[in-house]
DNA sequence: GAATACCTACCGACTAGTAGGGAGAATGTC
DNA sequence: GACATTCTCCCTACTAGTCGGTAGGTATTC
């Protein structure tokens, strides 16, 4: 029935790894052809334009990532653990270097010369993963569990604008271990009082 | 002896905007060309090959950020108030349109598709933010004025990431007022209580 | 026979970069 | 002061290579 691995998810697979390490403009389909071990118009089959390969990454990744949210509510009841597991999360993609950046992060940096399509559907992926920490501060908030400074849509927008940050000083630095520097603060400022 | 606007710095000022909308891979020598209104062979002239302009650019950035951070230490004494200036700074550029993105910022998240001599240059602007960051918040908390949780150096580092993100988080909502809404909290955090 | 998946061969446009020349200003020499 | 040389700046014209994308063919599978 359904292969381990396509030839369309291995497309997908090693675009997303090539736009991680350089942006949108930063692969081709040459790129693509020569590491998946294909000719190039046979990526024009699975995926026919640049902007229609990218916008499905840009939407396969919110959809895995919106998978993952589902997981952590029905596991993970406490919402501090909940937001501790999502660093986590970035925080071994990065030491392993297996995806060292969010591509929808990358993406989005580079926005004003993107495709309208993209465009939109990385705003979808920003809308959510706001959403989903706005629900999950308002949550330990109530609960007593996390305690706000401010509004939790807007500590939802700040926890989100430095794990963002948090990538990109472990990628300037070269070094993995400055994303946990910056976020492990986060979490514990985060803290009921005793 | 000096012009206003010399055929170098035009080309320096048009590559800028430039890189801000869309990475090292998303300009070209033609688009300087046609933009500054000369021919695409006269920007050799000026900057032999892409990496020396580039990097030119970021090394311009990194000196003009140090001068503004000299002109704060001359012109504002109180620590918490140097760092609502800079976040003003950026504030500003962001609001106009003028200048949306760190240009250094941008660049680094392509980092693993940067020529090495763009690279090194890049590492050099986010240690010397780091390092101002770090001496304010230092002298700010010496002086009783600036409250810590963590190191300085811990402090900075999520500062300055914070920052980053919000840049970020404004691009993708296409919206000035998302940096603020982020900055701000930040300034107000690092308040020594009552 | 129709659809799927992949191929070879090609397209025009664009990429960074080079060769070499021309105009004008600055400089050195008598 | 006059002349020759050099340097700066920008030009036209070109290169080899890459870009995303297309046309059309060939197996294989439903």
């Amino acid at each position: 029935m359904s292969n381990l691995s396509t030839t369309s998810d291995n497309i997908l697979t090693c675009a997303r790894s090539l736009i991680i390490a350089g942006g949108y403009n930063g692969f081709s389909y040459a790129d693509v052809a020569t590491i998946v071990g294909i000719r190039k118009a046979s990526i024009h089959h699975h995926f026919p334009s640049k902007v229609d390969l990218v916008k499905a990454l840009v939407v396969r990744h919110r959809e895995e990532t919106e998978a993952g949210f589902a997981d952590l509510e029905h596991n993970i009841s406490n919402p501090q653990e909940r937001l501790r597991a999502y660093i986590r999360y970035w925080e071994t993609c990065i030491a392993d270097a297996s995806t060292p950046f969010c591509i929808c992060a990358l993406l989005a940096s580079e926005l004003p010369v993107l495709p309208q399509g993209v465009a939109i559907e990385l705003q979808r992926y920003f809308r959510m993963l706001s959403a989903w920490l706005t629900s999950v501060l308002e949550d330990g908030s109530q609960r007593g569990r996390i305690r706000l400074m401010n509004t939790p849509r807007m500590e939802a927008e700040a926890f989100m604008a430095t794990v963002h940050g948090a990538m990109l000083s472990a990628r300037a630095y070269g070094d993995p271990k400055v994303f946990p520097l910056i976020t492990e603060p986060l979490l514990s400022k985060l803290s009921a009082p005793n």
